[in-house]
DNA sequence: GTGTAATTGAGAACACATCGCAATAGCAAT
DNA sequence: ATTGCTATTGCGATGTGTTCTCAATTACAC
């Protein structure tokens, strides 16, 4: 897991675009390496290292080094959603920028343009650059926050 | 570490004030305790459960049983500052809200006043209601920010 | 096919956090 | 002060998430 993915995402459509990057950086296309890509591609929401090891019947060691090597190139990146392990996710496609919701796990993700008014205001008041790949805006979501606010007017 | 910090806030200015609170919930103020407590007053940041057991030479356990107690009733609670341990904070003083540089490590404390009118956008275009507490608001700070912004011209 | 280096499995090790349990110590009542 | 009740402690074991070590394997270039 990197620390900080500062890496450059990198653009690829498919499977087969994804191996010919990885040919590129002297990346060796093994099993392990593409089961991880597949299930990846495949995901519909970021998997943590558990799951894609259950998933491929791997060595949790070699999905973690598969993941590892994936985020150091660009192809992946990992999202932290409260407590618990990190989910890991293809960039290629397009990256995204997560809202989390910390009552209920709700996750919905978001083109970074859509939160481009979002990180302006925060930039011009604190100068902050904001974002929200690695830890998702946490908070609650429309429901969970309803739910709350009901609640709070009940104990009242 | 309690998964969700959905517990009130209390208010309290200072150990002798902490105490008396501690006394109301039938909770004792032993020794362990009151180490951890003074080194929480006496924090300038939060600090994680390993450097409170260093600092008092209690154990780590006995640690972090009293700051889950001390956040079970809404006098601390933890932040998540990327990797690594959780850290804890006294709330009695005021709550408050964080920006949190991925690059330099550097974190800015707010009045979750200061942080309204961003609260209030994300509001009322996602629905969500967000919060800075736990999950601090990740980014870079101004001066990587800039450094990043220099470099990438360089580059290009 | 062969050589070389990247990668793998398998297990140990590590970081952070929690649990179990017998011993201890706060605090209330006397 | 002493006693009794029970919250709390020390200390070790355990759990979860992640990384490391190293010999054996395997992808890919030639």
């Amino acid at each position: 897991m990197t620390e900080s993915p500062d890496v450059e995402p990198l653009a690829f459509a498919d499977l087969a675009d994804a191996v010919r990057q990885l040919r590129k950086r002297e990346l060796r296309l093994t099993t392990a390496r593409r089961l991880v890509l597949e299930a990846l591609f495949a995901a519909e929401v970021p998997l943590s290292a558990e799951e894609l090891a259950e998933h491929s019947g791997l060595e949790l060691t070699s999905v973690y080094r598969n993941l590892e090597t994936l985020e150091r190139h660009g192809f992946a990146r990992h999202v932290h959603l409260g407590h618990g392990p990190g989910r890991y996710l293809l960039v290629g496609r397009g990256e995204r920028e997560y809202l989390y919701c910390e009552r209920c796990g709700q996750l919905r993700a978001l083109e970074p343009a859509e939160l481009e008014p979002v990180r302006d205001q925060i930039r011009k008041r604190f100068g902050y650059e904001a974002r929200f790949t690695h830890f998702p805006l946490a908070g609650r979501c429309p429901a969970c926050a309803q739910a709350a606010s009901r609640a709070a007017a009940t104990a009242a």
